[in-house]
DNA sequence: AGCGATGTTCGCCG
DNA sequence: TCGGCGAACATCGC
């Protein structure tokens, strides 16, 4: 399930298994998946490096490979986006790849880490440095960088017309957030999908602002242990005519921003409804 | 058998 | 230029 939260959990599962491990070889098994994001020729490239550092924007993830013992100015980055299906094995010594292995590190050590993606929307290349793809896909901030204060959402979607929620998922305005996740800020914030991003009011941006970063936060930390979403979550529950699971009103559902949405009908109501 | 799916991208239209 | 919409990509599972 890869949005920002599964990502993270991919990124340190990276680290667990990857880090630090000199990789003898990579075998890319499908063109599709190998090299729209940057440069195909992974095993020219990365064969006789180790992965030294990792770094998440959004959903995509960067793991730098150095020729030397440190991170270093020689350094080719391998990035990953995982589409809809995409994750990670890690094999021991003479385990098979699982089925739909697309690309496979195999290490010196005779372990492998696989990159598995059933449905192969998922991407892997390596760049020079991860700005370069982070610019040329225009993405927006992370909604948890450090580095960013309480006005970030406000300032990256602030001065849009048309759905919140469409806003949301774009990952040039704001890069990690996807389908469920918007769903779930929305419905944890009390906003209508389909409300109009430039008539959100200075409470409503804050209310969408702290419930996103207690949302992801708290995803991430589902996600890498198993886990159940807190009671209370829509997560769990996007069926319509559902009740809600915190007002007792019905869930709903909707297309917006080209996706299927679940909301409640009673506790995120349209204040001004969208010229349609 | 048909439909929908956690993602991205492109083309068309107003 | 922006925003909305539909389709395409590929494949699986309900």
């Amino acid at each position: 399930m890869p949005e920002l939260p599964e990502v993270e959990n991919y990124r340190r599962f990276f680290e667990r298994h990857a880090l630090d491990r000199a990789v003898a070889s990579v075998a890319c098994r499908d063109r599709l998946v190998v090299g729209t994001l940057g440069r195909a020729d992974l095993d020219r490239a990365v064969a006789g490096r180790a992965f030294r550092s990792t770094r998440r924007h959004g959903k995509y993830l960067f793991a730098e490979a150095a020729a030397g013992s440190r991170r270093g100015t020689d350094s080719v980055w391998v990035v990953f986006h995982f589409g809809m299906t995409g994750f990670f094995e890690s094999l021991s010594a003479g385990e098979p790849d699982p089925p739909y292995t697309r690309v496979l590190f195999r290490f010196r050590d005779a372990g492998a880490l696989a990159f598995v993606c059933p449905r192969r929307f998922g991407r892997v290349a390596w760049i020079r440095r991860p700005e370069d793809l982070i610019a040329s896909k225009r993405l927006g901030p992370d909604p948890l960088d450090p580095a960013l204060d309480s006005g970030m959402l406000r300032r990256a979607l602030g001065t849009r017309r048309g759905a919140i929620k469409a806003h949301l998922l774009d990952q040039t305005a704001l890069a990690g957030v996807g389908n469920l996740y918007a769903d779930e800020a929305l419905f944890q914030s009390g906003i209508h999908p389909r409300a109009s991003a430039a008539t959100l009011r200075a409470s409503e941006w804050r209310r969408l602002e702290r419930a996103l970063d207690r949302v992801l936060r708290t995803a991430v930390r589902t996600a890498e242990a198993p886990r159940r979403f807190p009671r209370g979550w829509l997560f769990e529950r996007r069926r319509a005519g559902e009740p809600c699971p915190r007002c007792g009103g019905r869930l709903a559902s909707a297309i917006v921003g080209g996706r299927t949405t679940f909301f409640c009908s009673r506790h995120q109501r349209l204040r001004r409804r969208l010229k349609r």
